[in-house]
Order: C-alpha cells, then sequence, then structure tokens
DNA sequence: GCGACAG
DNA sequence: ATCTTGTCGC
C-alpha cells in the first residue's frame, strides 16, 4: 500500500507547532458512522520504545493484518528508526505516527479498518493517534487505549460487552468498554470514518478471549520481538 | 501555584 | 513505554 502516508513534509520542532497541526488537522477527521461495511481485513497497531546507543530512542512500529472472519494472520510489517519527538502528554502522535506509517506503507494490500492502541476523539483537543493517523491514511481508524485521558465514565457493567460513556467537558467522547467479564474496560473512541457504536462492535467481536483485541495483541507481540 | 498526564 | 520474580487465583 504505497503513498498512503505522507512523506512528512513538515515536522514540528516544539510542542506549540504540534499543537497547532493537532488543531489544523482536526477538522479533516471524520466522525459520522457508520463505517466500512464490509470489513475483511483488519490491522492492528503499535509501537515499542528501546533506547539507543548513544543517547535517544529507537521506535518500533508493527502492524498486524487479520482476516476479520478467522482472525488469521494475513500480513506484517515492522519498522524501527530514531525518534523523532519527545513524549509528550497530547502529543505522542509525533512519536507513534513516523514508525506506523512506514509500516503501513511496506503492507501488501490496503486494510479495511485500523485498531491502534492510544485514544482518538479522547483526546484534549479531540484529536489523538486514531484521528491523526486516519487524516493521514484516509482509512476508518478506532483507538483503544487501556487507561482514561481525559474525561469522567461510570463503572460500566461486570459482564463483557456492558459499557459506560466517557463524557469530557460535557462531550461524549468515547467509552469506557468491558470486553471479558471482569476485567479492567478499555477505552474506545471514534479516529476517523467509524461511528462510536460501530467501533465498539469491532472491538468486541476481535476481542473474543483477552482484554485487548487480537490486532492489538499480535501488533504487540512483534513490536516488541523486534525492537 | 501544584500535581496529573494516551504510550 | 520501560525497569522486573514470584505468586495468588481460576
Amino acid at each position: 500500500m504505497r503513498h498512503l502516508g505522507r512523506p512528512a513534509p513538515e515536522w514540528p520542532e516544539t510542542a506549540v507547532e504540534a499543537e497547532e497541526i493537532q488543531e489544523r488537522l482536526r477538522p479533516l477527521a471524520d466522525l459520522s458512522g457508520p463505517g466500512p461495511r464490509d470489513v475483511r481485513l483488519v490491522a492492528g497497531l503499535d509501537v515499542a520504545y528501546t533506547p539507543a546507543e548513544g543517547g535517544g530512542e529507537l521506535v518500533t512500529g508493527a502492524v498486524v493484518v487479520l482476516d476479520a472472519a478467522t482472525l488469521e494472520v494475513a500480513g506484517q510489517a515492522v519498522v524501527t528508526e530514531r525518534a523523532r519527538f519527545p513524549y509528550v502528554p497530547g502529543l505522542f502522535a509525533f512519536r507513534e505516527l513516523p514508525p506506523l506509517l512506514a509500516a503501513l506503507d511496506r503492507l501488501d494490500a490496503v486494510p479495511d479498518l485500523l485498531l491502534c492502541d492510544g485514544h482518538g476523539l479522547a483526546h484534549p483537543r479531540r484529536f489523538g493517534l486514531a484521528c491523526h493517523l486516519g487524516v493521514l491514511t484516509g482509512l476508518p481508524v478506532i483507538g483503544v487505549a487501556k487507561t482514561l485521558f481525559v474525561g469522567e465514565h461510570g463503572e460500566p457493567g461486570r459482564e463483557r460487552g456492558a459499557y459506560a460513556p466517557v463524557v469530557h467537558e460535557g462531550d461524549v467522547v468515547g467509552r469506557a468498554l468491558r470486553t471479558q467479564d471482569g476485567v479492567r474496560p478499555v477505552y474506545v473512541s471514534q479516529g476517523h470514518r467509524v461511528g462510536l457504536d460501530e467501533a465498539c462492535e469491532h472491538v468486541l467481536r476481535l476481542a473474543p478471549a483477552y482484554r485487548l483485541p487480537e490486532p492489538i495483541r499480535r501488533a504487540d507481540h512483534l513490536s516488541r520481538h523486534r525492537s
């Protein structure tokens, strides 16, 4: 899938510049549902970190594509490079985007849906990694995070499938979704071209046995073994 | 002003 | 994210 990620023409030097980019791209995120009809290939993305020789750090972006029906691996790609931005809460897309876009470019087939670790709409400026990834690739993206970043929510029911809306500054920005009975919920938020209801349905269907959806678990494992 | 803060 | 062993429980 060549040319999905633009050859980064401008990259922020400061946090202020990074925030300006988020503000400028935010309107481009499509938050209208429902989203793609028939999803055949789903990709999970994750990044692992490694200290680099002589200072700095390396980021390893991994993408694992699964057959949405059987959950069997249909493709994968891994890319390791030097981190281009420091970790700043709210701006970590600028750390993970480069290796992820590079890995996506190495895929043979274009996925119908992307699942990334981290938030989408549930972000201080409503433009987390999932939204940024969607705007840059044009693909439908769902954000799945392990911890709450912004907003608050009630305790979802104990059973798999139960959920509670995450509200931030008066807006519903996502959901705390229980993917397995009795386990901590994951935080699902819209990234691009997928409705919230549909996003939760996809996450639930893709997480038949563990807390995190299978595509993300596979990407997590791949990024570690190759970093 | 102080602390907290996706990964 | 990463640093880290065993251990309690299903």
